[in-house]
DNA sequence: CTAGGGTTAG
């Protein structure tokens, strides 16, 4: 291997930087010669540098010779095997001075050591039992070498090295720093070369592996290799294998494996009963957490501050907050004083009950005790208040910390990016997401799941790719949720034989289990009407062993509902609870409209009472559901007085619910009513969706006054208020219905100045009332309009304008409307 | 040991 010179990293350092241009690369300059005048060198010598080098270090000592202008002259020009062989010269001679010759060759002059070199040092490290420095040249090396490199190492040290003082020690280390940087193949070939070698691996080495591989399996083949060894486990040998048990979600194996060890001796360590703790937290069983606790107390073991804090928060989460207050006073009792971080978990604590003026009771003991909030203390903050909906007062905390000099982390922006996204506000969250690159931080996985999924949901699903291969080119592998995202994107655009694409390379990936990413594409497949193929998936989940959520049967129930299969859709209700899982609301909820709109109002009833008798609480999406049903029943009152009883329990109703009884009042020629409860809309801050307005001047046209409508649109249009195309659609309708072909014009070209995409639908539906009205110049007026936007006709709106022309005996127009067919070729044979 | 992200119903 030829080394490279790194050219600009030497450059920057100013000495070299003027030698560089007055050095000369081939023969020793005369300067050599007055260094080396007292004895002159061999004459046969004269053009080899390493004999130079290595007697001039032997005649002028180590810091003057290489410090002098032979060796930087001559220094450039050395390659690898000449490093090689100063350095194996001096490992015999002076085994220290090739260390330091390598370092400075390193660091110095930014020399690339060949393998020999490194292991050379590494063995004269090994030898004098500097590990530290022994690990850093093979960590080096490793970094360059990368993973899959430990075959041809092996084989290099093998070959190279065999007998060689302390050779087990630079395998052992090798195995142990392949390990560290995670590259467990490669350090599971070097042991098995060791153990082929008669070599033994130190517990160190197998502990590190032994955790790299504690999410899976392959652990215990690592632990009862140590066992066969022979070789002593430390303390954290158990602890290791306990925390993979763990991660491994086998709680009650750890639990064995924790009393096997503790019969052998060595006993539970602290770590391995505050791991276990911690899991029966995470899980909820705050309970068998503390009688864990308690079992620490019986072995003798005192309970350290990570034991209270992960009890406390596991207390804390089970919404125990004052449990969780005792025990942080008994923990002061025992002498462990909170810190930071139980302060932190107690003021997470109340804000998850939403009693922030809790938290700021905390923080306010925090501060009497001397602890100054930090940004886990803030992050927390933020994180209450946002998910508050109180985005603003999330931004104060931000200033706020700002003004304390705290730089806020990648987990403090998430947070303020997410609530910003769920709100909509998807640009300011950019805003801040460029902010935070500008301040160094590398978005990480999560961020990025974050805005793209918040652009996704905007409808930007252009930016949201465009960000995704951002996170990709950064070498941030894209995770589940970010691929996510973009796969429940292509479903709501309705891209599903997109989607499946997307899809299948997805669970060809890392992602194969991912329940979510099955769930995402099953719901696509049943909203857009592809029941079979939904069921497909679900058939390929339970085949795979796959665990199907509440949300796989949600969707499939839809799918049921939407095919009108009511029978089928009330059986997988059943099959929730055959799978050990429960209904949720919207289970319940998405039954309960399709009998609503079967009109099936008994069983609808039906499904609420047995929701209620399960003790699953109806969401406002319920009640908006019922009082769909109270209004397809007339029953008006009764469907105000639902909507009152809404917001007395605490449930509010949204533009949908709204939306739901405006157009039940609209159909009862009630407008006054339907615009009373839009200004209740207003009152209560909900802004009005483009479907609201649809549905008044929809209410307008039809069973209200034409001209309040039209000024109700006009209004809404020069306000710039967002509508949908349907909104001109609808009146354009009735104008033409009317005979006001002037109107409808009027509309239509509103409607074109706000840019919507006008298809020939739109053209046809014009033209198709206005010729059953005889309006046939008006017809050819719309008809005109069309040719002259590029929209060539299709064969009906033909038809419809030929027969219409002939049945209202307008012949001028006939000629001309047979001329464009023929030219267009869609000449009719009537 | 403490802080962040996804899917479903009207």
């Amino acid at each position: 291997m030829l080394h490279k010179w790194k050219p600009f990293s030497f450059l920057e350092k100013p000495h070299i930087c003027c030698r560089l241009s007055s050095l000369t690369f081939s023969k020793p300059s005369v300067s050599v010669a007055r260094l080396l005048e007292e004895e002159p060198p061999l004459s046969r010598s004269h053009n080899d540098p390493v004999f130079e080098i290595l007697s001039g270090l032997k005649k002028l000592g180590f810091r003057r010779f290489l410090s002098g202008d032979y060796f930087r002259s001559v220094v450039f020009s050395l390659d690898q095997l000449q490093v090689n062989k100063i350095i194996n010269f001096l490992r015999v001679e002076s085994p220290d001075f090739a260390v330091v010759f390598f370092d400075l060759m390193r660091n110095e002059y930014r020399f690339q050591h060949s393998r020999f070199s490194r292991f050379v040092v590494a063995h004269v490290l090994a030898g004098q039992r500097r590990l530290e420095e022994l690990r850093f040249v093979l960590e080096q090396m490793l970094k360059e070498e990368g993973s899959g490199s430990a075959p041809s190492l092996c084989e290099h040290l093998l070959y190279g090295f065999r007998d060689w003082d302390k050779n087990s020690l630079v395998w052992d280390m090798l195995a142990f720093v392949y390990s560290r940087f995670e590259m467990v193949h490669d350090a599971l070939y070097v042991l098995a070369k060791m153990k082929d070698l008669k070599l033994h691996a130190s517990i160190l080495t197998y502990n590190s592996l032994l955790y790299n591989l504690r999410h899976t399996g392959i652990m215990w083949d690592v632990y009862n290799e140590i066992k066969v060894s022979g070789i002593t486990q430390s303390k954290q040998t158990n602890s290791i294998v306990i925390d993979g048990l763990c991660r491994q979600s086998k709680l009650q194996d750890a639990v064995s494996f924790l009393r096997e060890t503790e019969a052998t001796g060595l006993g539970p360590s602290i770590v391995s009963l505050n791991t276990i703790i911690s899991r029966y937290c995470k899980l909820g069983f705050a309970g068998v957490a503390k009688s864990f606790f308690c079992m620490m107390l019986k072995y003798g073991l005192l309970p350290d501050s990570y034991s209270y804090n992960i009890l406390i928060h596991g207390l804390c989460i089970a919404g125990s907050i004052e449990e969780a207050l005792e025990f942080t006073s008994d923990m002061k009792k025992h002498g462990v004083e909170p810190d930071i971080v139980t302060y932190n978990i107690l003021t997470k604590g109340f804000r998850l009950l939403g009693q922030m003026d809790g938290a700021w009771i905390v923080i306010q003991r925090m501060l009497d005790r001397g602890l100054n909030p930090d940004v886990v203390t803030f992050t927390i903050l933020i994180c209450g208040h946002c998910q508050n909906g109180n985005v603003k007062e999330g931004l104060k905390l931000r200033e706020e910390m700002l003004s304390r000099g705290l730089q806020l982390s990648v987990l403090s922006y998430s947070v303020l990016l997410s609530s910003l996204c769920k709100v909509g506000q998807v640009q300011e969250a950019l805003v801040l997401f460029y902010e935070m690159e500008e301040q160094g931080l590398e978005p990480d996985h999560v961020t990025y799941s974050i805005l793209i999924h918040g652009l996704c949901k905007q409808g930007e699903v252009q930016s949201a790719l465009l960000l995704y291969k951002e996170m990709c080119s950064k070498s941030i592998p894209p995770s589940s949720l970010s691929s996510g995202a973009i796969l429940l994107s292509l479903c709501e655009n309705g891209m599903i034989p997109e989607a499946r694409v997307y899809f299948d390379s997805l669970i060809m990936n890392d992602w194969a289990h991912d329940i979510v990413l099955y769930n995402i594409m099953i719901d696509g497949y049943a909203r857009h009407g592809n029941l079979e193929e939904a069921l497909e998936l679900y058939k390929i989940i339970t085949e795979k062993g796959i665990t199907p959520t509440t949300v796989t049967f949600n969707s499939l129930i839809y799918g049921f509902c939407k095919s009108r299969n009511l029978a089928e859709a009330r059986r997988l209700l059943e099959t929730i609870r055959l799978h050990g899982l429960e209904p949720t609301a919207v289970t319940y909820t998405t039954l309960m409209n399709a009998y609503c709109e079967d009109g099936n109002m008994r069983c609808m009833l039906e499904m609420l009472r047995e929701m209620h008798a399960k003790g699953i609480r109806p969401t406002h999406v319920t009640y908006t559901v019922i009082i769909k049903g109270l209004c397809k029943q007339q029953k008006l009152q009764e469907a105000i007085r639902l909507l009152e009883d809404m917001r007395y329990m605490g449930l509010n109703p949204d533009q949908v619910t709204y939306n739901t009884i405006i157009q039940c009042f609209c159909k009862a020629r009630n407008i006054k009513m339907a615009f009373k409860l839009l200004i209740e809309m207003w009152m209560n801050s909900l802004e009005p969706t483009p479907a609201t307005y649809n549905i008044l001047i929809n209410g307008l046209c039809v069973h209200g006054n034409l001209k309040d409508a039209n000024k109700l649109l006009i209004s809404l249009h020069e306000q710039n208020i967002k509508l949908t195309r349907v909104a001109y659609t609808q009146i354009i309708k009735a104008h033409c219905v009317k005979g006001n072909a002037y109107s409808a014009f009027m509309f239509f070209c509103l409607m074109m100045e706000k840019g919507f995409e006008i298809s020939i639908k739109d053209y046809s539906a014009v033209i198709n009332r206005l010729c059953k009205r005889c309006l046939i110049t008006e017809a050819q007026h719309f008809f005109c309009i069309m040719l002259s936007r590029g929209i060539s006709p299709d064969q009906e709106i033909c038809d419809v304008l030929f027969n219409a022309c002939q049945q209202c005996g307008d012949l001028s127009f006939v000629y001309e409307m047979l001329a464009w067919t023929i030219k267009s070729g869609l000449l009719t044979q009537k």
